[in-house]
DNA sequence: TCGAATATATAAC
DNA sequence: GTTATATATTCGA
């Protein structure tokens, strides 16, 4: 059985799902509450077959803490029951870019020997956004690309994924990422 | 099993 | 700026 935790701070919603040994099973987060704990809900429906009950958990301090910008170096425990062998692997490298940088799409890829749109794939289907730091991936070049909010895109999520970037002191120079806030996964 | 759909990259114009 | 094409993975008929 799995649960569900949410609350809402300043003008956004935060939610996650949790298994019955408290491991992340997914996060969320938007503007719209009612999305925010419909998508988790709908989710465990999905994966576990269950509706998921209520409960309360100080992970939505951390998650807020991320949302807000700051560093954080504590270790999330995930639920990986439910992702593919390969999800996890791209959700590896992307656990190890550093705060206030950005890796590409291509660059993840090839550190994988994977291709860009498969990286993608796997990075739009994150179950855990701000824990899983997806808004760090960008297109090649350098533009600021897509991000789902409760599993949906739209331009509103290129916005959010900015502001992420932002608070994390990645100025954009002319509406791009500086090439020198790029990283690169080491071989 | 196969076709279609991607939060892509690169090269050419 | 705009295509055209190659590409890996996932999902559903």
């Amino acid at each position: 059985m799995s649960k569900i935790a949410a609350e809402t701070s300043g003008l956004k919603c935060f939610g996650v799902l949790l298994d019955n040994h408290d491991l992340l099973l997914a996060s969320s987060f938007g503007d719209n509450p009612k999305a925010v704990t419909s998508h988790l809900d709908q989710y465990s429906r999905k994966v576990t077959g269950y509706a998921p009950t209520l409960t309360k958990t100080a992970l939505l301090d951390d998650m807020i803490e991320i949302y807000d910008g700051r560093t954080t170096s504590k270790k999330f425990h995930f639920n990986t029951r439910y992702i593919s062998p390969y999800q996890s692997r791209v959700y590896d490298v992307l656990s190890k870019i550093p705060h206030g940088r950005v890796t590409t799409y291509g660059l993840v890829a090839k550190k994988l020997d994977s291709g860009p749109r498969a990286v993608g794939n796997a990075v739009a289907t994150n179950p855990w956004p701000l824990f899983i730091p997806c808004q760090r991936v960008v297109p090649s070049t350098l533009s600021i690309g897509d991000y789902s909010i409760c599993g949906s895109l739209s331009p509103q999520g290129s916005v959010v994924k900015r502001e992420l970037l932002e608070r994390e002191n990645i100025l954009f120079e002319n509406n791009a990422i500086p090439t020198r806030v790029l990283w690169t996964p080491t071989r």
